[in-house]
This record gives C-alpha cells, sequence and structure tokens, in this order.
DNA sequence: ACCCAGGAAATTC
DNA sequence: GAATTTCATGGG
C-alpha cells in the first residue's frame, strides 16, 4: 500500500526518537515494526510512504489506521512554524527534525512501556518490550509478535516476568496491567479528562509517577499538551531555555519536546562540563 | 571495579 | 515533609 503526498514525516526521525520502542531500521533504511496487531515495512520515498506486509485484506480501513497511527492528518508544518516563532533555539531544533510526529500509539502499550523505560536506557528498553512481546503477545507473522495485552499481563505474577528480565519493573508492570484490565484505570475516560486528574489517576498504579504519567498521556492517549521531564529534558530546559517555562509552549507544548528531547540526544556535547 | 540509564518507592532524617 | 537510598539489569 502506498500513501502519497506526505511532507512534514519522516520514518526514522518519528519512529527512532524514544517515542516508541518497537521499530527496527532495516538494513535498506526502511523501518520493521508492529502496532495495532499488524506487522509491516514503512518506506519512504520521496513524498510517498510504502507500507509492505500488513494482512488486512480492507484497504481502506487499513490505510486509515496507518494514517493515525502516524498522525498524518495533523498539520504539522503549521505547528512547527509556530513553535519555531516562539524561541530560536526551538527553531534550531525543529529544523533539525521536521519530520518528527507524535505517534497515536495503543495507551496500554505506551503505558507499559514507559514504566518499564524508569531508570533504564533505550536500548535495554527495546530488549526488555521486545522479550514481553515475545513471551506473552500473539505470534501474528512468522517471530512477529503482538504486544500483549493488559488482561494477559494481568493474570500472571512478577514472578512470571523473571524470563523477560525487567528487574524491579515487573511488578510494576503487573500492578498497571491488573488496573487496567479490571477497570480501576479506565485510559479512555482518561484521554478526555482535565490534566491534573487524568496524571493522578495513572498515579494510582504503583510505578507510575509524573513522567511516566506524562509519557503515557503525551505518546498513549495523544495529549500534545503534555510535556514529560526527564533527565534529559531537565538538563535540556536548564541550558537551553533557563528562561522558559513548558506551559509557554502552549497547546502543543509535547511536540516542542520531542523536538528538543531529539535535538539535545543527538547533541549531547551542548551538555558536557 | 565503577558509573549510568527517558524514575519511583521505601527509608531516613 | 523533604532529602537520600534502594531497586534489577546490562552496557560502557
Amino acid at each position: 500500500m502506498t500513501i502519497e503526498n506526505i511532507i512534514d514525516f519522516d520514518c526514522e526521525q518519528t519512529l527512532d526518537c524514544g517515542q516508541a520502542f518497537r521499530w527496527v531500521k532495516q538494513g535498506d533504511g526502511s523501518f520493521r515494526g508492529i502496532a495495532g496487531g499488524k506487522a509491516v515495512v514503512l518506506r519512504k520515498d520521496g513524498d510517498k510512504l510504502m507500507i509492505d506486509g500488513s494482512g488486512d485484506t480492507d484497504k481502506d480501513k487499513d490505510k486509515e489506521f496507518w494514517r493515525h497511527y502516524l498522525d498524518l492528518d495533523l498539520d504539522y508544518g503549521n505547528i512547527r512554524t509556530t513553535l519555531s516563532q516562539m524561541h530560536p533555539i526551538l527553531n534550531e531544533a525543529a529544523q533539525f527534525a521536521p519530520g518528527i510526529r507524535i505517534l497515536n500509539q495503543d495507551p496500554w502499550e505506551a503505558l507499559c512501556s514507559f514504566i518499564i523505560s524508569q531508570n533504564n536506557n533505550i536500548p535495554r528498553i527495546k530488549g526488555i518490550v521486545e522479550r514481553l512481546c515475545r513471551e506473552f503477545g500473539e505470534e501474528i507473522s512468522e517471530e512477529c509478535f503482538s504486544f500483549p495485552t493488559a488482561e494477559t499481563l494481568g493474570r500472571l505474577t512478577p514472578e512470571d516476568l523473571q524470563p523477560i528480565r525487567a528487574g524491579f519493573r515487573a511488578r510494576y508492570i503487573i500492578d498497571g496491567a491488573r488496573k487496567v484490565a479490571d477497570g480501576t484505570i479506565d485510559l479512555e475516560k482518561i484521554r478526555t479528562m482535565d490534566i491534573n486528574t487524568a496524571r493522578s489517576e495513572l498515579m494510582k498504579i504503583t510505578g507510575v509517577g509524573v513522567k511516566v504519567a506524562d509519557c503515557t498521556l503525551l505518546y498513549g492517549l495523544h495529549r500534545l499538551d503534555c510535556f514529560p521531564l526527564d533527565v534529559w529534558m531537565k538538563r535540556a530546559m536548564s541550558t537551553l531555555f533557563p528562561e522558559v517555562s513548558p506551559e509557554y509552549f502552549g497547546e502543543y507544548a509535547g511536540i516542542a519536546q520531542q523536538y528538543i528531547f531529539h535535538y539535545s540526544r543527538m547533541h549531547p556535547e551542548l551538555f558536557d562540563k
């Protein structure tokens, strides 16, 4: 399948910028990954995006899924212009990776992934997530596994997660899975709650603090005004934007956050000393 | 051996 | 209550 007239989107900038952990760059520059129970390879050529390998027979519905997942119907060019006018360094960061978009990931997958992310590094997060899917997900196609549901994981104990080597995070994963599975936490209701209520709802899960809650809101529930502050972002804000607070960036602060996060990680020398 | 990693809970002061 | 320590695992 092909989607035409793609602008302001780059596979690597969007899929390998720390918001999702299941996309793997292939030798030919394409990206292989799984979302919504569909295993595909994404490849951009000029302004065309090729999506191969989806088994869905309903092409229109399938294409709609990927348009939505990749957030292709939001005008990022316009948003980037607005953000760039707010601050010269944000302009620099946005120019550096103008193809970043905020994915519409499955909320449970985002929540679980960012629980795993705490006090951890990205390569290892990817390894744990991969083993989690391989052990407890469904094999959709050859060697491609879906993300396990909250219901599936909620029936397990932390000891059952031993093979994925998540360490102390195992009991957090199970607590989150149980609360989502039994309705204690309703992610779709949280989607439309005001930001502070939504955050404290998510923080009812053991192992979810402000940062993991904000990542879940931004990357899983598409709350674009959320501005997660991790160690990188705190350093970036104090060094690059000492006079600015996150609210300054407004309703699309989360997109600004992602430009700044990616820019900072690609320029660690800015923070030497 | 030592330090850090897209933090948060548990403990101590 | 605020500051510090611990948590499990792997890589540099």
